[in-house]
DNA sequence: TAATAACCGAGACGGTACGTCTCGTCTTAGG
DNA sequence: CCTAAGACGAGACGTACCGTCTCGGTTATTA
């Protein structure tokens, strides 16, 4: 999407309702109809809009398609119950309830190929869906360290992509199942493979 | 692909050169320009052959790459050191070694995408590039198991994601590194998170 | 148009029918429609045909409608009464007829208007619609000075651009009618206004 | 063009640097780029002007070219020189001098093409071009015929369309040259063909 | 002086045709 | 039946331009 960097607004505004309305018909025909029989012409008739009006925010299908996933976002809360397993736990079903929500399930994998093409895609997606619940689960982690419940010398990166790896493999590859015995499975096996040993052993 | 039920040839027999070159050409243009700006024009060109020879074998593009992408799938030993660690170790090792290759590495995000709309693409990369390997660390933690270093009541399934998961999760999303240190981090994880409490205690 | 110059037909050859849907599309649509109505899309529909088996024979709109409109050029035959005023007379009948008739007549401005930026559909018109009628002039007007009715040092490009022009100024700028009076009207005056001088002194 | 009927200016008045502006860009650019590639858009960059600026003043593309070519209309005087073929020369050169002009003649062509689909631009073009000097030469070969230079009943239409026709034909359709060798051409064609026959017998 | 009305530049808007592209199929002549 | 070459129908793509509309602001006349 192109933004303007200055505020000084010249000429005719862009109409917000034009914005909404062509998010919205993307959204809408995504979820209809797939990625794969999705039609620039079709979201410019649903929105009521000219395909002008669309090119003139998105340079492409792709650009839009980006767009309209990064709409999806939502909120992270970082719970803080005292309970390193339980934080954990949390988060991960947070992610586990993005990726069961159909319309996000089904835009993945088509966002995955079209980031390799399209770095800036690529990095709001990242942004918009990993890095939140990824410096999320860093606190976390960071705090069970502090805590004494996980190791101080963990790789942080790993254990990030420990939790986070299956999840998507499972979304993207295998096809098993996302839910709640996958996010506590993650979880649990994080706080047991790096447990803080030097605390087993003074016990 | 097709294959031919019967083996009596009636007429011309297909030329096993032209299935070559088109395999050949095709890996090339995949390797050289992408998954998205690979045509199926460029192909035939390029194989010097004309469209309907590839027509003829591949029912369609997405069916003609995973064919050539099924062609780069290598052989997996599955060790038996004696040692259970060092058996997932190779068995992932093997596995950073394909996704270290620069046109494996290439291709595999485009085929995600092209999964979800091609059931019998799916299952042709599930079982070129997945299956092998899960069912060698399958036997391979069922070996752990039965020696003691695993905990018999582990979730297989997830067990398997976990060493699988954060490779894929690094190439597909994270751009995060593959390499050994990945490949022993993982296993380590799951030799300790998995391993078998009761001989701990034992012990 | 696009022709090969060499017989060798390699692949498959263009179908005929498909030539000819297209032309018959492009006329009956430029006769039902005009010219600024025209669109290569309706052409398609209507030829029942696709858009690229249309741009594969003219690379743009304004090359089709020349093919259109050459393919009306009417055959012209050459008369030879023995009366040079009859010969004329006879020609500027058959053009008169030409664009006596709707289609040929709307066309001739739009066309008048793509020959500037299209030389070479300005050759095609000059050639279809012109060099014929006004090789036959030429002729008839060379017989007439070897009989002795025209002057034999007479502007004989002048003589046809007088024969040919008011026809055409009437059809593009001022909307006169275009008749057999005036046919003879100009016949008369070429007749009268290079007549040769010598026999006239001499009678 | 709009003109306000009532003389009571309400409100900013127009300004007239503004009605200049787009006259000149307009015809610089229809000289640049030639009438095809002509755009609104670049009239309003060119001009420094909103291109609401233009449509207020001009309902649509065509109007404004006709404009900017009514604008190149220049004086026609017409001559009583006492010599009916003089004064015929005269005016004739008076146009041969009008199309000698590259962009006059650049843009006839397409305004020919305009004229057809618009009405109220043919008439302005008729005005603009023909009419004036149209009523000149018929004054002449009234005068003409006054004077006994020229047949009483000769087909006045048809004599200006002979005179006319020609140097259109040449700027339209054959290329051929516009000269004072055409002016003097066709006026001693008109002069012999429509002499007064009645005083060369009494002669 | 204030209100009103039409002007101004900039540029977004809906609409629509264009010419390009690719897919997967079909049609030749020839091996 | 195979082969190479390439035409075919279908239909989405992204671009271009038109003529209109909207914004914030300006410049005159009228109240």
């Amino acid at each position: 999407m192109i933004t303007s960097s200055t505020t000084t607004t010249i000429g005719r505004p862009r109409d917000a309702r034009t914005d909404r309305a062509i998010l919205a018909a993307s959204l809408e025909l995504i979820a209809e109809v797939g990625i794969h029989d999705f039609r620039m012409d079709d979201v410019a008739e649903r929105a009521r809009v000219g395909k002008s009006a669309i090119y003139r925010r998105y340079r492409s299908k792709d650009e839009l398609v980006g767009a309209t996933v990064a709409a999806l976002v939502s909120e992270i809360d970082v719970a803080d119950t005292g309970d390193t397993r339980e934080d954990i736990v949390a988060l991960m079903n947070g992610a586990v309830d993005v990726y069961t929500d159909p319309i996000r399930a089904a835009v993945m994998p088509s966002l995955v190929g079209a980031m390799q093409r399209r770095p800036e895609l690529a990095r709001t997606i990242r942004e918009g869906f990993l890095t939140g619940r990824r410096d999320a689960l860093r606190e976390v982690l960071t705090r069970g360290i502090a805590r004494g419940d996980l190791a101080a010398d963990l790789d942080m990166e790993l254990a990030l992509d420990v939790l986070g790896g299956p999840l998507f493999y499972r979304l993207l590859i295998t096809g098993g199942p996302i839910n709640r015995e996958l996010a506590e499975g993650v979880a649990d096996l994080v706080m047991r493979g790096f447990a803080d040993t030097m605390k087993e052993k003074a016990a």
